[in-house]
DNA sequence: CTGGACCCATGCTGATGTGA
DNA sequence: TCACATCAGCATGGGTCCAG
């Protein structure tokens, strides 16, 4: 949609569509045959490494289930067997116990305890509470997931119960949630005597040392303490503490972190005990871990590395890199048990690392990201769409960053017992304190590292001013198309005016807070959360003028585009992400333009996707809208439109 | 919060169509 | 028959919404 606007206005803040930059930079490459690909893609080309970070921050894999759900061994609950062990996380089983839309927090408790106690009727139970610490290396994951803006609330227990969505969204009301089950479930004597006097409960809250409950006796067990963050690891490794005694342990978790883990200690422990892994919700699949192993036992070994690598709750996922993929890389046969390995050095665990991504993104035997950047196969692919710069792996800088926080939460994952915490300082795994909100967030790229190649900007400068000059003068020729004018200029005079800068095409954009925010997609929820000193319709108001001047992808192929050819000095052609496939552009079966054919820029079959640059050549006006609009023709379309760019840069210059 | 359902876009594969 | 075009089906993954 705003594809054709390089920047858009948000309250204070000035936003940059990422792709744009990209785009041309790949126009560059015909625009200047000394452009070496190679070496320009070892910048980042944006603010940000936006394969794993997006405007909002970190992304955090969506589907993480996905991997769950492709290995898991399910059983019927008939023969899931009874577990004298259940060890419950907490945070999970909030979500899911009735949430009383009138009553209090006591009751709300009380349903707990309910819960709890038929839990207890069946066997000990083992109960984990999420714990927040200050400066956490999953405090972005939580920042991302906290989506509303809701009230902070202070709980006691005759507090009425505020809406469980909006409450359960913000940490700090998650935190007491957390706190106040736990005081009361450790205090509450009528419930020890009615829940605990078949089956002994465990509590493991803040506090680093869990407590165990059984009738009136109430003792600290130290042997289970850990000073962990994560209920996940906690939950695991109790488990493996119950192993030697239980005959069958039941987890009740839904989180696939939990999973994996299971599977990984389960097999390095060589345990034989039955495990399942069951939702705290009642109609979902129960998981045989047992079963799990044997049926993977070939993968087992780098699962958690390889889970660790691909994206979890505190290391970046990959954009277009789902655990689909990874599993079935990873079946391929890959050694990763390097990674979270506390005496490998880091070179070691680089290099399995690139090597293992490299593969999700198709290329084998590879031990430099920045090689996987040029000639991996995911981007641009297709011939109907534009290359998408998330779509583009990672530089080597951004990557390594990534690789060490993956190596450090796989260290904290392969090491349950011991307080790594003290040891390790997230700070030189990938991560930087934010002392104003307490937390840590992941480096996006070294200090040092520059965004894009200094000549690459120089050219994009002269080559605008030099364009500029020609572009006025046609335009000033062309009377029907001045008067398309006003309405494009009523739109400018909103957006801010652009000036790349010498030392950072990205000024101004928000590099602080994780990078600008793409205008290709505004969400509802997302609109949601704009400060409310940008007003709503700002951010689609701009939209519909470019999109509706911009024409289908077919319309845009030279031939029927109405501009006379007087006008078009070059027999131009669209760049190749522009032709629709039923067009001269070369297709899948290949042609001798097909150099390189997983690459855009080489599937071009004329070299010019000048046009989308401020190059020299006016080619523009064989782009131009026609005066006569087909509204069928005229979808919005993500597709650079290289007309609407460079009128926007003639249209700019002339404020 | 999570997983799951759903929709959509993309891109691959293989079968079939078409013109020289 | 060949080389390519076209099409349908399928797999994958992203985005969104929802229940509990």
């Amino acid at each position: 949609m705003a594809t054709t606007t390089k920047s858009i206005t948000i309250g204070d803040s000035k936003m940059y569509d990422l792709n744009v930059i990209y785009w041309r930079t790949i126009a560059l490459f015909f625009s200047d045959r000394d452009v070496d690909v190679k070496e320009v893609l070892a910048y980042e080309l944006a603010p940000v490494p936006t394969a794993m970070f997006t405007e909002d921050g970190m992304r955090i894999c969506k589907a993480k289930s996905t991997l769950k759900k492709s290995l898991q061994v399910e059983v019927s609950r008939r023969n899931a067997g009874d577990a004298d062990v259940t060890v419950i996380d907490g945070s999970a089983l909030l979500w899911t116990i009735h949430w009383p839309a009138d009553g209090t927090v006591a009751d709300f408790i009380d349903n707990v305890k309910t819960r709890l106690i038929s839990y207890l009727s069946e066997s000990d139970v083992y109960l984990i509470f999420d714990r927040y610490y200050d400066y956490s290396i999953k405090s972005v994951t939580r920042d991302v997931r906290e989506t509303v803006v809701s009230r902070k609330h202070h709980l006691l227990l005759s507090t009425k119960l505020p809406a469980q969505k909006v409450f359960l969204s913000s940490i700090e009301n998650k935190k007491q949630l957390n706190l106040l089950p736990f005081k009361e479930l450790t205090e509450d004597r009528l419930f020890h005597l009615r829940g605990t006097n078949k089956h002994k409960l465990v509590v493991t809250g803040e506090d680093s040392c869990p407590i165990e409950i059984r009738m009136e006796e109430r003792r600290s067990r130290y042997e289970l303490e850990n000073q962990q963050e994560e209920a996940d690891t906690i939950i695991v490794q109790q488990v493996l503490r119950c192993a030697g005694e239980a005959h069958q342990i039941s987890v009740v978790s839904d989180d696939t972190d939990v999973f994996v883990l299971l599977l990984h200690h389960y097999h390095q422990a060589g345990l034989d005990v039955p495990l399942i892994m069951e939702s705290p919700r009642k109609e979902r699949a129960i998981v045989d871990i047992k079963a799990t192993l044997s049926k993977h036992s070939e993968i087992v070994e780098n699962l958690l590395p390889a889970h660790a690598i691909s994206g979890c709750d505190t290391v970046a996922s990959y954009y277009g890199m789902g655990k689909g993929s990874v599993i079935k890389v990873l079946k391929a046969g890959y050694e990763l048990s390097a990674i979270g390995n506390m005496d490998a050095p880091f070179q070691q665990v680089l290099d399995p690392a690139t090597a293992f991504i490299s593969a999700c993104y198709g290329i084998k035997e590879n031990t430099d990201m920045s090689h996987t950047r040029v000639w991996g196969n995911k981007n641009g692919k297709g011939h109907m769409s534009a290359p998408n710069l998330a779509a583009l792996p990672p530089t080597n800088e951004a990557f390594i960053e990534n690789v060490k926080r993956a190596h450090f939460q796989a260290m904290l994952w392969q090491n349950l017992n011991v307080n790594l915490l003290p040891a390790l300082n997230p700070e030189e795994f990938g991560w930087k304190k934010d002392t104003c909100n307490r937390s840590l967030i992941p480096t996006h790229l070294p200090e040092d590292a520059k965004l894009v190649p200094d000549y690459i900007l120089e050219m994009i400068r002269a080559a605008k001013e030099a364009t500029l000059k020609e572009v006025r003068l046609e335009v000033a020729n062309k009377p029907w198309l001045w008067s398309l004018l006003p309405e494009w200029l009523k739109l400018f005079t909103s957006s801010p005016e652009y000036q790349p800068q010498a030392s950072n095409p990205f000024l101004g954009s928000r590099l602080a807070s994780g990078g600008p925010r793409s205008l290709q997609k505004v969400s509802r929820r997302r609109k949601a959360r704009i400060p409310a000193g940008a007003p709503a319709a700002m951010v689609p108001a701009p939209v519909p003028a470019p999109a509706a001047m911009v024409p289908a992808p077919a319309a845009m192929v030279p031939a029927p585009v109405p501009a006379p050819a007087a006008m078009v000095p070059t027999p131009v052609a669209v760049p190749a992400a522009m032709v629709p496939c039923s067009s001269a552009g070369p297709h899948s079966h290949g042609t001798v333009l097909q150099y390189h054919p997983t690459q855009p820029w080489f599937r071009v079959p004329v070299p010019c996707p000048a046009a989308m640059v401020p190059a020299p050549e006016p080619a523009h006006t064989a782009m131009v809208p026609a005066p006569v609009p087909c509204p069928a023709a005229m979808v919005p379309t993500p597709v650079p439109a290289p007309a609407a760019m460079k009128l926007l840069e003639v249209l700019e210059g002339e404020r």
